[in-house]
DNA sequence: CTGAAAGCGCTTACAG
DNA sequence: CTGAAAGCGCTTACAG
């Protein structure tokens, strides 16, 4: 194999210096068309790939952004959601020429960490860090002082993207309450989710605000995003002396496996018992009766962190902290009036 | 701010040369004891961060693998399977001090593709590239003459990590005719990922083999993975004169889609027909019957990859061109003996 | 075991 | 509008 062209390869082969060459490939308006032509058949010619390591060394810029999700191999339910919001971050970065840098760690002192690998070794211009499980390495990064955009809530000064969880639980409500429900029980999430859950409960609270009804305090149980949570939920609601209507699960996980509860115990759905979701994820779609639950448009999520943070880098900031993308209620067969009586 | 130091800032806080400093990073064994911990304290204290690029360009070696996954909004059934690779692979990557730059696109002519991205840039000193939908593409990545590891199946002549998608519909087979099943109906799955159905197929016509029965050719229904197709493959199915008594699709989509419509049209599962699937994805284990399915061991699929290009990239070449990872069935609910008649 | 020299392949001012 | 100079921050031989 002969050695790679460099630019002054190809600044022989035009003719001209390799600083015209540099400016060709940045794309500086100054030079002149022949000279470009003949610069750009060089570099074809000649198969010329630019160096990305002297780039960014010579600029200080490396056009990578880190991308740091939770590494929680149990969070089942996520991936779906992770995946399309880097699918969606992938999308804008590739498109303004940026790379995505992953790393499934976010544990700060973990000497395997992304904090070790992205922000010690200078790899990356900025940081998407998926808000997850964890708020508190978030503050680790913060000392590192480079430009990021979390992904979810926090509770630290970051500029930050996330799904309008509020607006999504308050058409959850808003629905059950339309349908005829009032005994509407609530399936909360695990507490490492703290912001997000609070969010959605605002919601499901102003919408029984304005249909000027009380929330059912009584029915509230607690989850933990898995199954198995849901449906020893679903058993402690069983039990009630007045059951409730319907079942608002924080997630689709714990939807599912109270769904699972209920028809073990043979109540008929929606007939009896209403069940809803939330994250709108794969199996709602899947399962019998389909579930009816919240869609939060991860990939434009992912996408507009992305846009965020890039336009941060090219020296825009953004004109809001808190940025909240739409969600949207998918109403499917699980929900339906209660039974009369 | 102050400008960030560099190996020289920290050289004179040490009172040695740069280049001492340089071992000490690189764990050059020659350095003394008494050097290393003034260099590593000098370090510390100037809060010192190497320069990837810098490395990267006086190196010639990135340190950074790309990860190249095919580009399938629609393609929702594997994406729990491709987060699983990701990580796996990241988890390898990771502890041997690589970076994983990722991008979810393969097709090489697109002007935003993987190819000119990692090849054309040289970001990376190596290639993980999942098979995906299409092996089209990994003809393109062939030229750039790049150490490459496909993950999954591929004609090309390059080294491969997959499951053993034999061995799991072996175990499929070998599971549904033990309980006494003989008509077996099964789902294919498109015709983009023909090498791994294949793989499938044999893995099957192996078990009737060896249990001396005939492969029953009238029930091979098409499907695409999608839970639509397996709905309209059972309904086909359900026409037969001589009906099945057991389903084996090929995915879970199209196993739980084929369940939607046995139940629709009334029938007992698994009294009446068993259903299994493949993949082990989450809705396996949430539906009702539980599905029976095959896991993939996705993760370590993924971190089995990534080791395999890093032994390449250190100089170690694979003993084998094909990769085989253990899959396992994971029996469920959906699979019984047949009615008895 | 450690230091002085050279260079990796670019970009960024600065002249002209 | 284009070229000559300097330097980005490392690593790799090569001496000693």
């Amino acid at each position: 194999m002969s050695d790679r062209p460099t630019l002054r390869t190809v600044a022989a082969e035009a003719g001209v210096s390799h600083q015209t060459v540099s400016r060709v490939i940045n794309g500086d308006p100054t030079v002149t068309e022949p000279i470009r032509d003949r610069v750009l058949s060089a570099m074809r010619a000649l198969g010329y790939r630019p160096s990305a390591g002297a780039r960014a060394l010579a600029s200080g810029r490396t056009e990578v952004v880190g991308v740091v999700l939770p590494h929680n191999p149990g969070f089942a339910f996520s991936n779906d959601h992770l995946i399309r919001l880097v699918q969606g971050a992938d999308q804008e970065l590739t498109t303004r020429g940026y790379g995505l840098l992953l790393s499934t760690r976010e544990v700060p002192d973990d000497p395997a960490s992304a904090y070790r690998r992205f922000v010690q070794r200078r790899q990356v211009d900025g940081l998407l860090v998926e808000a997850g499980a964890g708020g508190d390495s978030l503050r680790a990064l913060r000392t590192a002082d480079y430009p990021t955009v979390v992904i979810g809530y926090t509770a630290e000064d970051f500029t930050c993207v996330h799904p309008d969880d509020e607006g999504g639980a308050y058409a959850v409500a808003q629905h059950l309450l339309a349908l005829g429900h009032r005994r509407i029980a609530v399936i909360d999430g695990p507490p490492e989710s703290r912001l997000a859950m609070s969010a959605r409960m605002r919601g499901l609270r102003r919408a029984f605000a304005d249909a000027r009804r009380e929330v059912p305090t009584d029915l509230l149980e607690q989850g933990d995003f898995t199954a198995g949570s849901g449906y020893a939920a679903a058993e402690r609601l069983l039990a009630r002396a007045d059951p409730p209507t319907a079942v608002f699960a924080f997630n689709d996980g714990m939807a599912l496996g109270a769904q699972r509860r209920l028809r073990e115990r043979g109540r008929d759905m929606p007939g009896e018992v209403s069940v809803a979701g939330f994250d709108d994820t794969e199996a709602a779609d899947l399962v019998d009766p389909s579930l009816t639950s919240v869609s939060l448009h991860s990939v434009d999520v992912g996408r507009r962190a992305a846009q965020i943070l890039l336009d941060l880098l090219d020296g825009r900031p953004p004109a809001q902290r808190e940025n909240i993308m739409p969600s949207t209620l998918k109403v499917r067969a699980s929900t339906a009036p209660p039974a009369a009586g």
